[in-house]
RNA sequence: GUGGAUAUAGCUCAGUUGGUUAGAGCGCCGGUUUGUGGCACCGGAGGUCGGGGGUUCAAAUCCCCUUAUCCACCCCA
């Protein structure tokens, strides 16, 4: 015991964290919700492995994904890579059961995802996503609910105001087909994507340099991209600008049934936006594609995205397996609340706390511990018997809502003082029946 | 991955041109009649100054390496 051995340091590793109740606490409050509104839509929970042979994820969101992924050998030899996303196991896991599952397929899957890249505020190696997810059907009714969910998502969230920017790859395409850039769409599309960021004169710049595009191409998508405004004014301006173009004709025809239709069901108009400059970085996306973005927090980028990719599922089985879906980034979204101090912290689960207060009574706390638990009121017992003050004390700092006193004179009279720790005030309760101490309990925990 | 900044008690930070046992505030623990918490007073614990190596009589202070965090680029949740 006494020997001497060298301590290891302890620590973790870079864009890997711990969580500590006050913050664990809260972020299963999230995933709850997140939960909560899925199961609203009718989307059903699923669960795949951390680890996947490595040829069943590498290829499908671009290069930068294939550098950013944890990559190894098992110890029997395999080459196995850690999930970068969701969805690309989704399209493993649907082109596996597809017999078993029928179509159309709605699924959530909350998990965690690593990406090898460097950290910032808000990016981390491990995080969490909470995907949903819309199989076999190429129904924009499913692009519609797509927004609806994750509009839902971050109302349920309560995240303050939000704006979901909806765009159509087809019409980017389109765009392109018509200005001769379709063989280099992806650096087109990726130095467009930071058009708010750094402004139509570097995207030029930028565009000239990865796509060889020419001046007349780059004022040609500044323009289209410029376009700003009334969902419905854009959507008249970007008919010209495709018209001859099939693919490009069919997304604007899209994005008007969309908007239609997350307007029907009630969206407000300021919480979604036609926003033409978005095209999101990975590669799989062939229709609708979704970014959303704090008002309080822009700067922390995409809270939740998504889209629809008719292919994905191409890789793995010759089925035709549509889907359309998004993701929240849980843990980028925790990161902003926090950061606005929107997040509640509490280091307690349990609403009522009871005083361990008369030595001799110790079987008779644990019984009434065990009573109101089991009318639904979540109760931690103190498991010394020490000094009242000390106690509350300890009940206050971790957020106990009530603590339930019962001292010698309580237990002799059948009676407790309910204290509500926040406002000081105390009420006097009876012991029995349990059930109506419980509902007591219940009020003034509210 | 590239460039920059930072790294001292649980937290936020001080530590002068390298020099005796490294400080503060808050927090934590105990006490101020073992029946009532967020105040006050008293006392206490807690740091091999991120880790490793080097220069020096002497380093938290200078040099090198390393790890992590933050910022920008890149990419994205």
């Amino acid at each position: 015991m006494s020997e001497k051995r060298p301590l290891i340091q302890p620590r973790t590793l870079k864009g890997f964290r711990d969580y500590l109740p006050t913050a664990a606490i809260p972020r299963e409050a999230m995933m709850e919700t997140a939960r909560r509104v899925f199961r609203s839509y009718g989307f059903a929970p699923i669960d795949t492995p951390a680890l996947e042979y490595e040829e069943i994820l590498t290829g499908k969101g671009g290069e930068e994904s294939d550098k950013q992924m944890f990559r190894f050998e098992d110890s029997g030899g395999r080459r196995v890579a850690m999930r970068f996303d969701l969805t690309v196991p989704l399209a493993r896991f649907v082109a596996q059961h597809a017999g078993e599952l029928g179509t159309p397929f709605k699924r959530y899957h909350i998990g965690p995802v690593w990406r090898g890249e460097n950290t910032q505020r808000g990016r981390y190696r491990e995080f969490t996503q909470c995907d949903f997810d819309t199989v076999g059907t190429t129904s924009i009714a499913s692009d519609v609910e797509t927004a609806l969910v994750m509009h839902d998502l971050l109302d349920a969230l309560e995240v303050g105001e939000f704006t979901i920017h909806l765009n159509n790859r087809k019409v980017l395409s389109g765009l392109l087909e018509r200005l001769d850039l379709s063989e280099r769409s992806a650096e087109v599309l990726r130095a467009l994507d930071k058009l708010a960021k750094i402004g139509p004169e570097k995207v030029a710049a930028e565009m000239r340099e990865t796509a060889g595009a020419s001046d007349d191409q780059c004022a040609r998508v500044l323009e289209f991209a410029g376009l700003e405004g009334d969902t419905d004014a854009v959507l008249r301006a970007l008919a010209p600008l495709v018209a001859g173009s099939e693919v490009g004709e069919r997304g604007v025809q899209e994005l008007r049934e969309l908007f239609a239709g997350v307007a029907a069901a009630g969206v407000s108009g300021s919480r979604v936006r036609l926003d033409v400059a978005i095209a999101r970085g990975l590669d799989y996306y062939t229709g609708t594609v979704y970014e959303t973005f704090l008002a309080e927090l822009p700067e922390i980028g995409s809270v939740g995205s998504g889209g629809r990719y008719d292919e994905l599922a191409s890789l793995y089985t010759k089925q035709d397996l549509p889907g359309v879906g998004a993701s929240l980034g849980l843990d980028r979204l925790f990161s902003a609340l926090e950061h606005l101090g929107k997040l509640e912290t509490r280091a307690t689960t349990a609403d009522v706390f009871l005083p361990f207060f008369s030595q001799d009574r110790r079987d008779d706390y644990l019984r009434l511990a065990a009573l109101l638990r089991r009318e639904g009121v979540s109760v931690e017992f103190y498991p010394e018997p020490r000094k009242l003050g000390a106690q509350l004390k300890y009940a206050d700092k971790r957020g106990h809502r009530v603590a339930l006193v019962i001292g010698d004179d309580e237990w002799e009279a059948g009676t407790a003082q309910a204290k509500v720790l926040a406002t000081k005030d105390s009420h006097d309760v009876a012991l029995e029946p349990t059930a109506d101490l419980a509902r007591r309990l219940r009020e003034l925990s509210a």
